[in-house]
DNA sequence: GGAATAGTGTCTATGAGACAGTATGAA
DNA sequence: TTCATACTGTCTCATAGACACTATTCC
């Protein structure tokens, strides 16, 4: 029984959701060398106090990041699906920022998830399946704020959004959920930012408010 | 690495939501001897295709019966929770209806979720994730028809949600939610049952409906 | 002035929730 | 006749979605 944990880190790159891959070695002892897979690891019994801990470390070692959203989003399991033995991965999903991202993993590779190659393992399966979960969660949570930088306007909390949903909001309904329903940001005071026309106000998430949105829509 | 597979089996027994549980043995080889316990069991590698399989062939073997709706809840790690070892429980939970459960396995113990004593392992944290996700998913999808027998009345049905939800609803509301919005129950053809005033008309599960109603929320 | 962007006001169709009402059968 | 239950009709208020509008900056 072989136990491992993998994750499916996701971010908008270039106005497209991408996801963090690596090749795995050429190497003869490991499956599907060669081959892209998400990162993943197995658990080290003797430091990780659980498998969050595990995805933690992994991510840590082989992003230099700790994302700030990091949810558990299935358990695979088979005989198939690793070659080497009968297996289970615990998987992760997890948002972060691109610029963020590529700050602290400068060698990293981004794939489109709705684009993918074959992958290593049932690895494609669980991206689609982490993808159709935010997509779904992104209807009625404050989950595409973590694609964003800290600070950032209202029309780009839009444009992400329609990019998780693949879909169009109307402004004045998109700001009125944001900031009277879900109060989930808040104006960061003096700041604006400008590209063409006016002045925009940049805007900041109330981490307190969005962790509640969420619990209700578990 | 322990890895093992637990089930919440939940029921509705005399007008209370329940969960199985059973006692574990006395014998000093295994942990927390004497005390409730979810019934669950390790992976077999050579027969289980996956841990599917295994919840299926556990509840199979322990009631006797085959859930009509059996999902996976979340997967339990760490350190601390078996005395043993590191150990990875995934959880899976099922709804059963009470009389068909009873009829197939006669001497299983229910326990009231609302009120349990102290279990085995952190089966209380795993029992509490899997009736929050219960109540949770009743408010948008036809989970709680499960509970039922296959055929019904709507005031049975509504009774059954009251239950799960612990709140009441309004008749013709509840009854037009069903009916023309989901359109999850059909009627049964000349089928009626009376209790105290007239004749109410017996309803069944449109199966296909139910699922594409369950997708819809996911 | 025109194009692009920021931001606000308001109308309407839909739907959830609440109440009221009618019909049936048994004590 | 009264009570409990089955079942239906309809009103209202909240909300989501759509459109319209003004203001600002740069060309």
């Amino acid at each position: 029984m072989i136990v491992t944990v993998d994750a499916v880190l996701l971010t908008l790159h270039e106005q497209v959701l991408k996801v963090v891959l690596h090749t795995r070695p050429k190497g003869a002892k490991e499956p599907f060398p060669g081959m892209l897979a998400l990162p993943g690891g197995y658990v080290h019994e003797d430091s990780d106090e659980d498998t969050n801990e595990t995805v933690v470390r992994t991510l840590l070692r082989k992003t230099g990041i700790v994302s700030p959203y990091l949810e558990q989003l299935y358990t695979f399991t088979g005989r198939e699906r690793d070659p080497r033995d009968w297996s289970c991965s615990i998987a992760y999903y997890a948002l972060v920022n691109c610029d963020e991202l590529l700050e602290s993993a400068k060698g990293v590779e981004l794939y489109p998830v709705d684009d993918l190659p074959k992958l290593a393992f049932d690895h494609n399966k669980i991206v689609d399946y982490a993808v159709s979960r935010v997509r779904n969660k992104s209807n009625y949570s404050p989950l595409p704020c973590f694609l964003l930088p800290k600070q950032f306007t209202l029309t780009e909390l839009q444009r992400t959004y329609e990019l998780v949903l693949q879909k169009k909001e109307q402004k004045p309904n998109f700001r009125r959920k944001m900031q009277d329903e879900w109060q989930i940001v808040e104006e960061v005071p003096g700041v604006f930012k400008k590209v063409r026309g006016p002045e925009a106000q940049v805007y900041r998430l109330k981490p307190e408010r969005a962790l509640e949105v969420f619990e209700r829509g578990l």
